[in-house]
Formats: structure tokens, sequence, C-alpha cells
DNA sequence: CGGTGGGTGTCATGGTGCTGGCATGCGGAG
DNA sequence: CTCCGCATGCCAGCACCATGACACCCACCG
């Protein structure tokens, strides 16, 4: 939960969104496990086995169409995931892969139900939850569907410097840590193009670069452009 | 709920998840409004005022996003809708638009709340509801990521067959009822490039169309599309 | 029964971003 | 320090699909 040990995520609030009180209780049921680079925590189709919590590294969630990867997001230490199934007792509609070295606190499917059926209440919880991360769900389809690549990355870069960064004199820095191809990826564009734009945007003084940081320069530019973007469109 | 007064949505199976006896125990708490045409139920940022239920007709769920629009789902009689806002306290992220004439079932926000106090265990419902919500919304969000054009068509005509179709001889009857710009909105795409579509597909007969009905006569060859492109994507 | 307007089919054009391939660079391992 | 391997930058060619414009057709309505 301490900034310090998070690896500058990409954005993944809803994760975030559970009580103290709740995490303690769950906290005290759960186990750990260790996860190797690109180890599945569980695949699409997996029966609903716990509850999970990051804490340690990294996991991307995505799945495959086809011969098609995609991700939907990534989480970090102190993001709560894998409710899903365990909700509407279907099996895991997505993957979730290690990206690094990762460890996460388990709460076995049995004993999380029990929890739930001593003290229904913690529905509410659970529902709030997954209002919240259908309403980013939903905003995030409408980026893919209207905006150009440009906007959905000045959009992401904003979202991450709101999250995630740290004054640095006139602009912001992010510590990104992150290989280009899996922004790519959860920009849904590819690597080329994702390093075309940012190169772009380098020389116009908008943003730098260097080893795994990225400084936003001028911010104001990328909301100009994504204002501007989003206009054009009409 | 009769399937005669249903007018041949597009996808929207979650929101017809709701126990028969929430179900009643809602509707003796609603009230009923009316729509004319394009007339907005709920609008981005408004506050929530209640629970819906659709009655008669047919509704847009949207939004926009600087002057582009883009569509969700389309939801209709017997279905469910505007619990996020609810659940969460944020005001509404998508619009419900009247498509044509329509006439809504409204629980008040105050009564729904006071229900809810009162029974806690209702919220187990809510949580299923958006898990079953979520697994969809992530599902489409993966088609827009990975499939091209044709494929989200077949995707899309196999799902509504088999929710909506009727055996027509060797093949299946789709009543669409739903001009091809909406459907085009729905697929994120342009009417003319739907329009192509259809109009190869009617050249080698795997479909047949005549006013607002649409036939699969080989839903096979629309399968059999769907797995290609998903294995040359990758 | 003729008009009118929305829905549809079709085309030329252009832009956006993907593909594949290759060169370069940086950083960690030995 | 040197080497190797992943990550990045860059380019040519091309596929896909949006756009805008226009004609046609049908349903509905006066």
């Amino acid at each position: 939960m301490t900034p310090t040990d998070t690896p500058a995520l990409l954005p993944s609030y809803w994760f975030r969104d559970m009580p103290a009180d709740l995490a303690a209780r769950l906290e005290a049921l759960a186990s750990s496990r260790l996860l190797k680079p690109t180890e599945y925590l569980y695949r699409v189709g997996d029966a609903a086995e716990g509850f999970y919590r990051v804490q340690r590294g990294r996991l991307r969630l995505g799945a495959t169409l086809g011969a098609r990867e995609y991700t939907i997001a990534h989480v970090g230490p102190g993001d709560w995931l894998g409710e899903v199934p365990l909700l509407d007792g279907q099996p895991h509609g997505s993957d979730a892969q290690a990206v690094g070295e990762a460890e996460v606190r388990v709460v076995p499917r049995r004993l999380l139900e029990a929890l739930l059926e001593q003290e229904p209440t913690l529905y509410r919880h659970f529902a709030r939850r997954l209002a919240i991360a259908m309403r980013l769900s939903v905003s995030y389809y409408g980026d893919l569907a209207t905006l150009p690549l440009p906007a959905r990355l000045a959009k992401r870069l904003l979202e991450l410097a709101a999250q995630y960064g740290e004054a640095e004199g006139t602009g912001i820095r992010i510590d990104l840590r992150l290989p280009q191809q899996l922004l790519a990826d959860m920009l849904v564009t590819s690597r080329q193009s994702l390093s075309k734009e940012l190169k772009a945007w380098e020389g116009r003084g908008w943003i730098a670069m260097k080893y795994n940081t990225l400084i936003l320069r001028q911010p104001e530019a990328l909301r100009a452009l994504l204002r501007q973007q989003e206009l054009h469109a009409g």
C-alpha cells in the first residue's frame, strides 16, 4: 500500500476500492502464493478458486481472442482482483499473468463464501467495487471507440501523471518502468506507432524521456491535443 | 417480458438478470414514465434519481466524448438499468435515450435505498448483476480491440440469432427492426461499411435481407469467417 | 395517388495506423 | 570491460475503413 513499493502501474483505480475493515478481515483468511515471470494466476475458463490481493510485483489482466491478445489493465501492490467469477458463478473470463516476479495473497473461495454467508452485508462492498469497475470499463470502451491513438495516449499519460506523477521542476515525472510494448498493448496500438508518437512529442518539447522515466514538460499541450481531437472528430 | 412485445433488441443479456422475487418487490415501488422519441431518461453527469425497468419500447445506452457519440447497448422490455450511480454514489456515466416511443417503470432512489437498508441481502443480487455486466463489457472491449469489422459483425449477428432468432427453413430469421445506422453505431463502424459487408454476404448467399428482417441462411459460414479472422490476426 | 423524407446502395478518395524488417542503443551478466 | 539481448527508433508498403457525395427506393402521409 505504500507508494514506494508500487512500481508505477497503469491505471487500475477500481481494484483499490476496498474498505480497511473488510481488507483486514480478508487478509486474515489469506495465504501467500509466489508467481514467476509470465506465470498465470488464473486463465480464461478456470473455475474461481479465490479472491486475490497483489502483495508484490505486477500482474497483467487480459485475454486471448483467437490468436490475438489484448490487455485490460495492470494491477499492482494493494490491488484486489478475481471477484467476478466468485459472484456470478461462471469461469474466469480473463487471464491474470505475472509481469515480473510477483506475490499474491489468496483468500480461498470456501473461506470467502463462508464469510459472505455469515455476513451478507459485505456484498454491499462488492456491489460498489463492481459499479466503479463498470463505469471505468465503459469509459475505456468509449475511448477506444471514439479517440484516435494520439488522444488515447495523451489521456493515459495524464491519468498516469495524476495517479503516480511527482512534481519535477515545471513538469510531472512519471516512473513508468514499463517497456513500450506493454504500454502499447494497453492502448491497443502497435509498439511502432507508440514510439513514433512519443518521439514526435519529445521533439516538440511536450515530454522528455530517459531510462524508464517519462516527464510531462507541457501537460497543458496534451490536454489541448485531447480537446482538439475530441472536437475534430465531430 | 413476452417475446412479442420485444422489438428485437441488440444484445443486452445482463440487464435481464433480476430474480423474480426481487423484481416483484421493486415493481411494487415503481411508477411509470413516458418518453418521446430521442428523449433522455438520464444523461451523463445527472445525479441518480432511480432504478429503471423498461416497460415498452427501446432505449439506447451511450455517451458523448467530445463531439463523437458511441453506443454501448440497447435495452428493451424487461431490462433493468441505472443501478451503477445508485451503488457508487457518483453521477451517471452514460446516457439513456429513447429510440422510439418508450415507457419505463421508475423506482425512486429513496425507496430503493430504504429497501436496501431494510434488507441488505439484496445487495447480493446487484453484485451478481454487475459481475455479469463486467464480464460482458470486457468481452466487448476485447472484440473491439482485436476483431476487424467483418468478424465483429458476424459475432453480433450470431449472438442476435441465438437470442432472438427463429427457425426459418434451413436458416434463422432475425427481426431486427433497426436502421443500419444504429446497428453500425453498436459495431463502432460507419453505416457505409456495414451496408457494404451485408450486401457482400447477401451476394454469397450467407444471408438474406428484406424489410426489417434478416435471415441467416448459412450461419456456419459466419462462424467459419469468425474463426478464420481470429486465427489470421495472430 | 403523388409527394416527401428517411433509409439504403455505391463510389472515389484519403488518412490512420499496422506489418515486417532492420539498425541502433542501452544495460546487465559474465 | 566486453558481449549479448532486449528495447527502441525508423522506414516503406499496404490494408482497412472513414468520409462525403450522390442516386435510388420504399414507406408513409397527406
